[in-house]
DNA sequence: CAAAATCCGTGACATTTATCACATATTCTA
DNA sequence: TAGAATATGTGATAAATGTCACGGATTTTG
């Protein structure tokens, strides 16, 4: 079962047939249409999503209405809004399929509980966090000190399949700049 | 000994007076004048640093010679270049102290000893990372949400002191825009 | 399959920001 | 403390980007 999730534990720690049952058996799988909102903003937050097969989207929307994409997920990928299920607000994102989607879902408290009992799943999720922040800070480095047309070709070339599975008004809006903008770049 | 990094630890986890004495044991204390480069870009990471007193920023410099900050750190922060840190790769910061500094520092090595041997140390990491994942994430937020008038409101508005202790060229670069534009904003 | 919705490029123009230049004020340091 | 270095504000101009508008292509959906 799963032999997704069982791959991205082996990334960091070494789980033993048992084991690895024992952790499966705290998350359920979910499927979703194309359009279907994950987590919807203003509501609390109760679950951390890995990506089975499928893309979406975590978004806001500012006070004049323009949507802004803090991330995209696909396959294989960690999904939730961190800081409402952290600090048990309510969630500032909506969390949308962009596709249909297949998800495995875990609740916070059965993350802490795993992370309680199994020391190696709370290495686990240390080194994934860590991980997340290391790229979080890259992500914020290109902001800052690239211009557009090379935010697009980096993004470009280390996500090139994004391109075909995204509307390019989301891709802008992932990167900062307006549609149009992001069109005339993309002619070069 | 060391009482910050005790308060610190106590945010997340509890920890014993013989558990706590024997964490502190492997940080040692340095001290570092204005100006010291604390790690240099090019070089091989091996600490992370607690900082008990002074500022530092984490910064990097483009091919056009123009200086980003990633981030500055201020008391009881954290700060490393942690993408080198994990990946044993060389860094790509200087961070560099701006006033005199008095930090706590830790090796890799030691840290995956504290976090192998003591669950509670592990789960204090993940969560302290989790944390520093959503603060970046708040960063980049606001990179691509807000325009720089608001940015620099906000920034204002949550650390009004960093404004006394920094040259306004240096939060232009934190900000992402340039010297000459955040003075005109500052005036309003 | 046909109507509706979405997507995408592009022109024209307004707005924002970067860059260069310079003057003054402030802070550091020998 | 005097000279040097750094920090800050501001004008003029160029460059980059946003906004509004439109039309044709493509995709979605009942």
């Amino acid at each position: 079962m799963y032999p997704a999730l069982r791959q991205q534990f082996a990334e960091f720690v070494q789980l033993s047939e048992e084991e690895f049952d024992y952790v499966a058996s705290f998350f359920r799988p979910k499927k979703f249409k194309k359009h279907s909102i994950i987590i919807q903003s203003g509501e609390l937050v109760n679950h951390e999503y890995f990506v089975i097969k499928g893309l979406l989207k975590t978004a806001t929307i500012d006070e004049k209405g323009k949507e802004h994409i803090l991330q995209f997920a696909m396959e294989n990928w960690w999904v939730s809004d961190y800081q409402a299920l952290m600090s048990r607000e309510r969630s500032q994102f909506n969390i949308e399929c962009l596709e249909n989607v297949e998800l495995l879902y875990l609740s916070l408290s059965d993350k802490n509980k795993l992370c309680a009992e199994m020391h190696k799943m709370e290495h686990f999720f240390r080194l994934k966090a860590t991980s997340g922040l290391i790229n979080t800070q890259k992500r914020v480095l290109v902001l800052i000190k690239n211009d557009t047309q090379s935010r697009y070709n980096l993004l470009f070339d280390q996500y090139p399949l994004l391109f075909q599975r995204v509307p390019k008004a989301l891709v802008a809006s992932y990167l900062g700049v307006s549609r149009e903008t992001l069109s005339r770049f993309s002619a070069k």
